[in-house]
Parts: C-alpha cells; structure tokens; sequence
DNA sequence: CTACAACCTGTAGCGACTACAGGAGCAAGC
DNA sequence: GCTTGCTCCTGTAGTCGCTACAGGTTGTAG
C-alpha cells in the first residue's frame, strides 16, 4: 500500500506521467483515501513496471494496451503478443538501418569541415546544393 | 516559378509542412499572385531542400534555423556547423547503441516465445513479472 | 497554530507535423 | 455565361507521450 510519489520513485515513473496513464486508461483508476488521494498496491506496481519496460523497449501505449487488454481478460493470445512484439522487433531494426546510414554521412560531411571561418561551409554545401 | 503544388512533389516535401515551416520562419514569406497564392522560385527550392535533407538527417528546426541564419547572415561559422552537425553525430551514434540493445531483448524474448494460444506467454511473463 | 510537503484537478505546452472545415481562384468544356 | 473540378487559401484542432503549471486541499510535525 502506497500512494502516488512512493510509487513514482519505486518504478521511475514520474508522478504526472502515472495521472497520466490513468486518465487515459492504462493504469486502473485506483481506490482512495477518505482524503481523496490515491492508493496503490503491488499488482498495481507490476502493472506500471510492465508498462515501463514496454516504453523502454519503444512499444507504443497503443500496443500497451493490447497487450495488458489480454492480461485482463486472461486470454492471452501468445501468436498476437509474439506478433507485437516482432513487429516492434522489425522496426528497430529499420530504425537501426537508417541510423546507419546517416552516420555515415554526418561523419564524412563532418570530417570534411576545416572548421575555420572560412565563407565556404562544405557542411552546408553538401546540404543546400546536394542531390 | 511555381506553385506550391509543384514546389511540394519536386522536393518531396508536403504542402502543409510547407506552409508550417513557412508560419514558423524557416521558410521566408514568399511573393503571391494577384489570386493570393504563393509564388516560389528555385532559391526558395533549394533552401527547402536543405531543410529536408537535414530533417533527414535528424537534425531539430531549431538546428537547421540556427544554420540557416548563418547561411542569411552571410556570416557561416564553419566551426559552429561543425559542431552543431558533430553533436548530431553523436545523438545517432548513442541512439544506434540503445537500439541495439533493445534488439537484443526483443530477439530474445519473441525467440523465447512459441507463438500458440497458451495462457502462460513468456514475452508478458518477462515484462510483467522481469526485473 | 502554523508551516510545509505531498497530494488533488484541470488545462496548456512541447516538437514536428497532419488533418480537417469552409471558402476562393482558376482553367476547360458546354 | 455557367458549371465542374482541381488547386489553392486561412484558421483551428488533433496526433503522441508526456511535462509543466496554476490554484487549491490534505495530512503531519513542531
């Protein structure tokens, strides 16, 4: 049993971000004191651990909640989570790719400046003249 | 001289973003037509190319603003595009490693997974209960 | 009894667009 | 001259996932 800032510095998730998840009906509208605040429990904890760990992982909430929709509904289709989660797979892979590539060339546009304060920039050349 | 219909499939950029960048000064307000339409020619192509070609690279409106009032001002300090374009750099080069990581994960917990209708899902159990 | 922290609600802001509503300009065909 | 249909116009609101604030209430310690 904890209420809301207890709760943010034990999963590291900001107070406002936990308000957040519950308007927007991620997390369970939770009971109340007779003062109005909110209290939390363990299963609520793992829950937003849960949700956590998803974000970091980069799902969006709108995965997230597909995913905790069949917790609660105690048919977890193992297929349709696997499929989530390959998707998400491919997408940081892509990602990856591309960032690739643009490393490669800011590193080359990069390497080319003299850095001086010379009028001719070959950074902004390459950009503004390029292709 | 072109519309910006025209202006939007020769850089590939849409028209609304074309008028947002414009509402937001990246862009310079262009000339109409005696109809009120706006006028653009290739000085204004160009420079709306190397908005997108920095987009593409990443780089925030604030960045490319500030290369552009260099570019405007005459005054291009190759030293300060150098950095703020090294800077960029190194946000890919940290984002790349944190993707990857992120790979490692999700291949291993959809690896992990054997995709049928069982009630016990290795992928929700790791994000649930991990940690 | 007062100070103060922690909480409450509700709303507005961020970046970088995107999507609409509701209207006007303009060329071609009838 | 009129209609059709395309492109354009302005202005506003929505997207995602928060974050920040204003202005108020609750609870506790000194």
């Amino acid at each position: 049993m904890m209420m809301i800032g207890e709760l943010s510095t034990r999963t590291g998730v900001n107070i406002e971000t936990i308000r957040y998840y519950e308007r927007i009906g991620i997390l369970p509208t939770p009971r109340r004191t007779p003062g109005g605040r909110r209290v939390y429990d363990d299963g609520l904890m793992k829950r937003l651990n849960f949700v956590r760990r998803s974000r970091e992982l980069g799902f969006g909430l709108e995965h997230i909640r597909q995913m905790l929709e069949m917790v609660d509904g105690g048919g977890v289709s193992c297929a349709r989570v696997r499929d989530i989660a390959a998707g998400r797979l491919e997408d940081v892979r892509a990602k990856i790719s591309d960032l690739k590539q643009m490393e490669v060339i800011l590193d080359r546009t990069v390497a080319d400046c003299a850095g001086g304060e010379s009028p001719d920039c070959p950074i902004i050349e390459t950009l503004y003249s390029g292709n």
